[in-house]
Parts: C-alpha cells; structure tokens; sequence
RNA sequence: GGGGGCGUGGUGUAGUGGUUUAACAUGCGGCCCUGUCAAGGCCGAGACCGCGGGUUCGAAUCCCGUCGCUCCCGCCA
C-alpha cells in the first residue's frame, strides 16, 4: 500500500489515495460527517455523505478524537473547503488504534492546556502538539549543522563510556550505580575522555551524548540526564582560540536553523531568529563585575567571584543594550570557581583561562584551555584537596606527549530553549529527568 | 539542601468566612442541524474544593501538620 503524506495531496488531486493519521476533530452532522485528518506533514478534511453508507456513519460517529486511522478515498479540488481547498472524499477507513474517550487533555487547545507536570504524565499526547513536532524537526537541524561544521574542519567523533568506575571531579553529583560486585558512576561529563583524545594525536574531537548530573536541582533549566555538546581542540594558544571557533559554529548552527525553519518559528513560537554577529562580546570577570556594581547589582557576599544567575541575566542584559548581542563570553574566571584542570594565566595565577557562554541571559557553555603539563595539573589538582588516586589515570594522560588544548560542554536544550525562547527546559527535551521524574 | 507560591469536575480557571443545592470555559455523553470548517443549538453526566487535624454557630475560604507540584537560590549545561 501506497501511503500519501498529507502535506503532498495537492499532487494528487482527482486520485484515489490512502492516508494514515490521527483524527484531529469529528465534525459529525446529520448528512456529512468531516474528519480532520493529521499526520505530521499537514491537515486535510476527509468528507463522507452518510446515507451512502449510514453503517460506515455510525461507525464514525463512534470515533474518538485522536483516533489512528487508515483511510482511502479520492481527492478532489473544493474552493469551499478552508482547509487548503481541496478534500477526501471517503471510500474505506479502518481503525488501526482508537482512541478511549476522553482524552487525558487536549493537546491542541491552547487556552486549556494543562501544567507541563501532567503534560509529562501524557507526554507522548504532548508531543502531538504542532509546537512540540516543530521543534523535534529544528533540535534535529540544529545538531546536524554542528555536526556538519564540525566534520567540515576535520572534527572526528568520539563516544565515550558513560558508565565510569571512580568519582573524578568532586563525587558529589555523581550517581551511584552497582557494577556486578562493586561501585561505579554514570559520568557526568566525557571531559577526561575527550581530553584523552587529545593526548591519543585526535586533534579535534567533538561528542553529542548523554551525561548525568546527581545535583537536585529545582528549577526550570536543570536536568539530572541532559544531552551534552562537547568539543576539544588541540594546538591551541589559549582560550581564545576555543572562543573563536565556537561562536562560528553556534553562528553556523543557528544560519542553518533560520534557513530551514524560520518561517515556521516565526509563526509557531513568535520568535524571529537572529543569526549572531561574530565575535561575540567578551567581558572579563573583573569588568562584569565593575558593570554590575556601576548598576547597583548586588551580588551575593559569600559568592566572591562567581557570577549569580540574576547577575548573568543583568551582564546580558547590559550588553543586549550596547552591543546589540544575545551571546556573551565571561572569560577568565577566579581559579576559586573553576575545576582545576583548566589552565591558569602566566601572568595572573589566580585566573583562568576560562570562559563561560551566556546565551539570553542563561549559561548554555562552559569552556577553558586545558592545563596539559603533568607536573603543574598535579600540583592544581592537590590544591584542590583532590585525592589523586582517584584520577592518576587521568592524570597519566599527560605524561608522554600531551598538546596544547582545550574546549567546552555545552547543554543541548538549553540552545533550544534559548533559540525557541521556551520558559522551562522541560519544555525542550523528548523526555525529561529530573530528581523527581523518572517516568514515562 | 534553603526559601517563596500553588493544590477546586478529565483539563484550564472563578470563588479567599454565611442563599455556594460550588460557577465558567473546554472536553465527554445524548438529541437536533443539506457541507461543516475555532461549526452551531438544546439537554445531561462529571468536584464530598490534595490529605489529616484544629479555630468558628458556620470553612473551598482562617490556623497547624503532611503530601504533591511549581518557581527562586545553591549547583551547573
């Protein structure tokens, strides 16, 4: 069986053809009975003349909505149709899976919609809603872009284990899971493996997989599994060079987006794509902080040299104002706030050379240039009060022949979010975990 | 982990001490309607107001506890 998308039936008028969808709305009337059909390219009304085949009618009568169904019948032009001017005029239907009545909620009325909480409950119903496929059909443009630059400056891609056998970085936000007879973690970032890379001659790596993050956090951008975009580059001078490749790239993804979408966007989520301008703004710590003090911002005492969220959406903010940008790079972070394999500025060792991205006010990456001597990694790594038991073998990777290098993890749907302008990042992920969502 | 807010038919809301036998929208069921198209009209079912306790002549409404959700902070992407 032929099956025709909806969105192409335009080709096929005076045809006879079957399509397979899901029952938007029953208009069933004494004579005519109308069905809108849907299946993710588009909308078609299917018209059936009940005294034709009154069984047929009172078996549709019975159809709930969002009802999966087979059906046959001839397209023909009708310039009184609203729905595109053209309709199915029905010949067979079958019921592949009906749909109980009532729905849980409805997914496509909008004045009505239910909390995303029990939206997750019925998320696979939620996903039915035209804003939902949208945006599925851009986080798929949008990563095949990245990968596209990636692949288009000689990037190899990597994946790396997600299950590892010691805490590495802090332990805190790791989970515990039982291997056989022993302990080990989900990772919570490839950052030592795509570093290993490096050490093996890749040169440029970049990773799209899932990493895992123990924190419970309550807040409408955390996820405690997210999709992780990690790049790491070798050769490098300093952070600046990460900088400059990543704001290409991001400016690349969104030209891509915008291309493909922006039309669509535009009437879905009212948001107009803006392709960044490069280079993006870059602020040091210390000048962000003299804006924000300028501008009254308080900043909270205890957090000497860390930026708040209200403090990053105020910097944004800021430089929204003046240099028209959404995208801003805080750079060269106070070592108090940062992991200690990112490397330090000769000049001022109590700096790194560190950024993070800023993307409409919200944190989306976090980069730096590596620290890739083995003596002076070891030494930050004390520092920190770190047991290097625990991470020698990582700590190994730097002693015969490790490059220059460094790179960034950047959260998948908090582009998205920022992109599309969504409230809640549970709003841009297939399914969302958190410290109390683990089902569907 | 700390703090704030919310919890009323399936869903979204109104009602914040007394004709409330809890209202409205949507959805659901029935009937009607020569083609509808955000369909329309009429009728109907559906909520002991999260749960437990208390104050009061009287509690959806006030207080305490508890559970759930949510947002903010911390943490981060």
């Amino acid at each position: 069986m032929d099956r025709t998308p909806i969105g192409s039936l335009k080709e096929h008028l005076n045809e006879t053809v079957t399509i397979q969808g899901w029952l938007q709305t029953l208009r069933d009337q004494k004579n005519m009975q109308f069905l809108i059909m849907r299946d993710r390219t588009g909308l078609v009304q299917v018209a059936h003349y009940r005294p034709g085949n009154p069984e047929l009618g009172d078996m549709i009568s019975t159809l709930g909505s969002e009802s999966a169904l087979t059906i046959t019948g001839k397209v023909v032009e009708n310039k009184v149709v609203k729905l595109g001017g053209l309709e199915i005029q029905l010949e067979t239907l079958t019921v592949e899976n009906a749909a109980e009545t009532p729905l849980p909620f409805d997914p496509f009325d909008n004045d009505n919609l239910p909390a995303i909480d029990f939206r997750m409950d019925w998320r696979y119903l939620d996903l039915r809603r035209e804003q939902n496929l949208l945006l599925f059909k851009v986080q798929t443009v949008l990563e095949h872009a990245m990968r596209e630059y990636w692949l288009e400056n000689q990037f190899i891609e990597i994946h790396s284990p997600k299950i590892t056998g010691s805490p590495s970085e802090s332990g805190a936000e790791l989970f515990e899971v039982l291997y056989f007879e022993r302990k080990a973690y989900l990772a919570q970032s490839p950052q030592f493996y795509k570093q290993m890379a490096m050490a093996a001659g890749f040169e440029r790596v970049f990773e799209i997989g899932p990493v895992f993050r123990a924190d419970p956090s309550f807040t409408s951008r955390h996820m405690t599994e997210f999709t992780g975009l990690d790049m790491e580059i070798s050769w490098i001078e300093s952070h600046e060079d990460v900088m400059a490749f990543t704001e290409k790239w991001l400016q690349y993804a969104y030209k891509r987006v915008k291309e493909t979408y922006g039309s669509e966007i535009q009437a879905v989520f009212g948001v107009d794509i803006k392709v960044p301008e490069v280079p993006f703004p870059r602020l040091t710590m210390a000048e962000a902080y003299a804006i924000l003090k300028a501008q009254g911002y308080k900043l909270p005492p205890e957090r000497k040299g860390d930026l708040d969220p209200g403090g990053e959406r105020a910097i944004a903010d800021y430089v929204k104002e003046k240099y028209d940008s959404d995208f801003l790079f805080v750079i060269d972070w106070p070592i108090s706030v940062r992991p200690f394999y990112h490397m330090r500025h000769p000049d001022a060792p109590e700096l790194t050379r560190s950024f993070d991205l800023i993307a409409g006010g919200l944190e989306i990456a976090t980069g730096a240039q590596r620290e890739h001597r083995y003596e002076v990694l070891r030494q930050q790594a004390l520092e920190k009060g770190l047991g290097l038991e625990n991470i020698q073998y990582y700590l190994d990777f730097f002693r015969y022949g490790a490059p220059p290098h460094g790179g960034f993890g950047m959260g998948l749907s908090r582009v998205l979010m920022v992109l599309l302008g969504l409230p809640n990042i549970r709003e841009s992920v297939f399914l969302f975990r958190g410290p109390n969502r683990l089902t569907p």
